[in-house]
DNA sequence: TCTGGGGTCCTAGGACCC
DNA sequence: TCTGGGGTCCTAGGACCC
């Protein structure tokens, strides 16, 4: 058994969204930007640049939050239909540099380099690790060179150390951590820079006086068992410098640039109200057209669903879920009803309600050419084929429409013909 | 910190079967 | 009829990731 390299590397795009807006408009650039919706909706940020971030604005905060700290910074909704295509072509640049990759998320993904070092040594090079950083440095290059996207990347013997790695190393760097070294590099960091260690854990460690990895590394297993349950060891092997490094044995990553392309376990859409919502034909509405939008998913991607769940958020932020497993179908006729008899059987406050959301799993793959749905085949057939066309909004079952929406939409014809 | 939307995985209890 | 244990499936909730 060969001692283990730093081979594992993982390609992290640098404040991706913010990126690619810049691209389309120059004019963004070294301003303040930030991604995910106005500083009035409810919604938080997805991405935003490095001007706010000394001020305090991180990813995943409330936008209201945002433009206390930074009012001055340009607030840009999220395009997810426009970042998809700048990912795959970072993922075609990094293919030709390395034949194992594997797509973790829209922007990031990891490369297995090892045995790779002879093809890239040349005259003059040093150690094989001196090798793969000159072609890691050439593939941010290539990336910045080739789409216009600033991009880091770390390596190290392990995915999670090259994670890790990768997040030192911005922006637009480069880190490999030498075999050997991991421990030394992770143990004085803050607990939260490990995957898998989240806030709800970081408190609780926190409430054991454990601040670092390092001490992550040194606690009893036992101990670490009843914060993390089944993930203790990968959690402490992790603190540890050591981990995974195999890039095939995790499931095939959701392939986010091809929303319908991915093998997933599941498909779901929620939304959030944009105020909290009494009146019942407003939450039908939703709840109908979520239905329609996830059967239409399924459909696309051929596969029915034995599992349908509705997820019912009140406005105090209590959440519930209720699910129904019966015979496969991803026809909304079929499971509309479904839906309503679980609202009905979940909906037991008075609080108005926050957020809908209709998941369908427990997965599975049928033969497009057998008669799914009996009469109503020909039904699905012809909307899905106007949707292939026109797009999702383009057909809708009778109970998703807005009577508002129809207004507006007759108030904007008669101005574009008046 | 008044908190989106798409996912994955784990836990725990109860039903049911052998 | 009572009792026990193990396996599997279903349901509900929750942590985590990007």
């Amino acid at each position: 058994m060969n001692a283990p390299h730093a081979r594992i590397c993982c390609l992290d795009l640098d404040t991706f969204f913010v990126s690619v807006e810049r691209l389309l408009d120059p004019s963004l650039e070294g301003k303040p930007v930030i991604v995910g919706g106005r500083p009035g909706s409810r919604g938080v940020v997805t991405a935003c640049s490095y001007e706010v971030r000394p001020f305090g604005v991180r990813s995943g905060m409330s936008l209201t939050k945002a433009a206390e700290l930074t009012p001055w910074a340009v607030f840009l909704p999220t395009r997810h239909d426009t970042y998809g295509p700048y990912s795959k072509r970072v993922r075609e640049i990094a293919a030709t540099y390395c034949p194992v990759i594997q797509v973790a998320s829209i922007d990031e993904l990891y490369m297995d380099f090892t045995g790779c070092e002879n093809m890239y040594r040349s005259p003059g090079d040093g150690s094989d690790d001196h090798v793969i950083l000159r072609v890691l440095r050439e593939i941010t290059r290539s990336v910045r060179q080739q789409t216009g996207l600033p991009s880091s990347i770390g390596a190290g013997t392990s995915k999670k150390m090259a994670k890790v790695a990768s997040g030192l190393a911005k922006p637009a760097g480069v880190l490999l951590v030498p075999a050997g070294l991991e421990a030394r590099v992770l143990s004085g960091l803050p607990v939260r820079k490990l995957p898998g260690i989240g806030p709800v854990a970081a408190g609780k460690l926190h409430a054991l006086g454990i601040e670092t990895l390092g001490q992550v590394a040194r606690t009893p297993l036992s101990a670490l068992r009843r914060i993390f349950g089944a993930w203790a060891e990968p959690v402490q092997d992790g603190a540890g410098g050591r981990g995974s490094a195999d890039l095939s044995r995790d499931r095939p990553a959701f392939q986010e640039h091809d929303p319908e392309g991915g093998i997933v376990g599941s498909i779901s859409n929620e939304r959030t109200f944009r105020e909290d919502v009494r009146d019942p034909s407003t939450i039908d509405r939703m709840l109908c057209g979520l239905c329609e939008r996830v059967c239409w998913r399924a459909r696309k991607r051929g596969v029915r669903a034995r599992t349908v769940t509705l997820k019912l958020r009140y406005a105090d932020f209590h959440s519930i879920s209720r699910s129904r497993t019966m015979t496969p179908t991803c026809s909304e006729l079929e499971l509309y009803p479904v839906l309503k008899d679980l609202y009905v059987a979940g909906r037991t406050r008075r609080v108005p309600i926050r957020l809908l959301g209709v998941q369908l799993s427990n997965l599975g793959f049928f033969d497009g050419q057998l008669c799914l749905f009996g009469d109503s085949q020909p039904l699905h057939e012809g909307v899905d084929a106007i949707r292939a066309r026109y797009g999702f909004d383009a057909v809708r079952l009778a109970t998703a429409r807005d009577p508002r929406e129809e207004r507006e939409d007759g108030a904007s014809r008669g101005r574009a013909s008046g």
